[in-house]
DNA sequence: GATAAATCCTAGCAAATTACTAGGAATTAA
DNA sequence: TTAATTCCTAGTAATTTGCTAGGATTTATC
């Protein structure tokens, strides 16, 4: 029951790259350096957050990623979706899957299961990534001298 | 992001055991058969749920497994949490922790895991065994024929 | 006292998953 | 042309998961 490290590094660096995008695109080398990701690693999740439309690269010399989206309109579930698959805690939980579970209508921990999912959902759907960058804002602002090398 | 078959198979097995350990203790053996559940490593989930005081155990012939406590008193999050350990997504999200992490203070994205811990806690500490038993009766009662071969 | 039914304890191990590393092709600004 | 960048695919060591295995211990029953 944990978020691997696609989710804990591609949240940071989602934030990183909102911080530092807004007048050119970010590369992947300065978002991996200053929070401490290995590059080559980084490079894949940043093609999932590509693929669930999160931002957009620019290829060649000087390119890099932009928001493909205001930061407003980008979840934390959005984000923890797109690097983490479904945040289902178990598969058969899914609201769509009608006949995924040849006891569908016997079981009752698939009960449990869907509260546990709904809850998780509604949680990371509640955050934006512009809120979280408001408080990195003002996190930096009285903790300046601190590094966020949080969450390894 | 999933919960192992730790925590599906033995939120099952403590379901069936508080149906069936009313009148004589329940053993691993009829548990595992009913659930279709290995039965040497149901014994081990059995121990862990015993330490967590879930259960108690009655050594030699005619022994097995009773409910510790009421099955309104057990709530699922007590399971999932003897089984999974804590269910917390991120380490550093603790609130007993202070200094897990160097940069607790700057560090934007421990926040987003603390909610998240809050309501996946807030959510199982909310559902008791005792409603998950009256509910598996209601769905025996309608569903005679469908088996809980669900969750394998 | 012997036997059988049960829990208890520890160790091992194959398969899957995670968290990367590696090599190089394609694109583009200067 | 060169350097900086993304894009694509593959490989791989370490860790975790999901068991299996062997046997010791306890206890009811005959």
């Amino acid at each position: 029951m944990k978020i691997s490290t696609k989710g804990r590094y591609g949240l940071r660096a989602l934030i990183d790259l909102a911080q530092y995008s807004e007048i050119e695109p970010v590369s992947i080398n300065s978002i991996a350096t200053r929070q401490t990701i290995s590059e080559r690693y980084l490079e894949q999740l940043m093609t999932l957050m590509k693929k669930a439309g999160l931002i957009k690269s620019i290829r060649g010399a000087g390119g890099g990623y932009v928001l493909a989206k205001d930061m407003g309109e980008i979840s934390v579930g959005d984000v923890l979706r797109a690097l983490e698959g479904n945040l289902q805690p178990v598969e058969c939980a899914a609201f769509s899957q009608e006949d995924s579970c040849e006891a569908s209508g016997g079981c009752v921990t698939k009960y449990v299961w869907q509260r546990i999912n709904e809850s998780i959902n509604k949680t990371v759907d509640e955050i934006s990534l512009k809120q979280l960058v408001e408080e990195s804002k003002n996190v930096k602002a009285t903790h300046s001298s601190e590094q966020m090398k949080c969450n390894k």
